[in-house]
DNA sequence: ACTAATATTGACGTTAACGTAAACTAATAT
DNA sequence: ATATTAGTTTACGTTAACGTCAATATTAGT
């Protein structure tokens, strides 16, 4: 009796049973069945891994099932198929570098806002003493 | 006559009317007006490239809001505030840090899978000649 | 064998983020 | 002066990604 149960596994990847089906549903896993029942292997625990990094990246559950296929050992010595699974992984690596640069202006955008706002704290505990500005990272 | 027209500053950044006026309904955008005519100052320019980067990074309109709100010139001086303004820009640094790690996983992964479909087509070439390699990057 | 816990299949509900169409107004070009 | 163009509000429609029952079936413990 090797495997997960639905249950188990959501609560590994803190989501709801619900969400797995609904993942099934769309073709993102496809676990076996012991009659009814689902019965999730380290495959699918692997694709469900995948799935919820591509969401938090902002990705569509339909362009995660697209990468995460692809990813997928296609076991495939097709010249055509190889050549077509370059050009894509290409593609999606200049999408995920679009949201590297998004990123990046982002971390640069809080650096500076960050400083400013100390300099202020600095200036406001020159007048204040430093009462207040002691226990910036307290809680 | 300053300022951008509602199709323009849609035109600059790909998207339509109706989106402007739907961000404006969620608090993220507050376009001046001329009688009922919207007209977007440079500052509205600026929340809406931050709005569509957030989007981009996979934050909800909300999120984004938030955090926009935030770094925003809002000139205060409250001690309180500034330092509540730290500890957000704390937050969200760590929140952004995930979405880092979850790009970098994915980057290594697009590597690995790369490199096994290129050995795969060296392989092909070495029994095929170079028939169907040579093109892969024409498109 | 019986109860409790877990799982399954519908099926309808919900929220976010807009799309789309209608009906109206204002500004502009000819 | 009028016809086109651009903008507005109102309101209903749509898609994605699940949530939330309800009714039923199955499995596990005692």
């Amino acid at each position: 009796m090797s495997g997960y149960s639905i249950q188990n596994l959501a609560e590994q990847f803190k989501v709801t049973p619900r969400a797995l089906r609904f993942y099934e549903s769309k073709g993102l896993l496809a676990p076996a069945k012991r009659g009814q029942t689902r019965i999730y292997s380290e495959r699918d625990k692997t694709r469900l891994l995948l799935t919820l990094r591509g969401k938090k990246l902002g990705f569509s559950l339909e362009e995660c099932r697209e990468i995460i296929d692809m990813y997928d050992p296609s076991q495939t010595d097709n010249t055509r198929q190889l050549i077509r699974l370059c050009q894509k992984i290409t593609e999606h690596r200049s999408a995920l570098l679009e949201k590297l640069n998004a990123m990046e202006a982002t971390f640069k955008l809080m650096d500076e806002v960050e400083r400013k706002c100390l300099d202020k704290l600095a200036k406001n505990s020159h007048s204040n003493g430093l009462r207040d500005i002691v226990d910036v990272n307290v809680k």
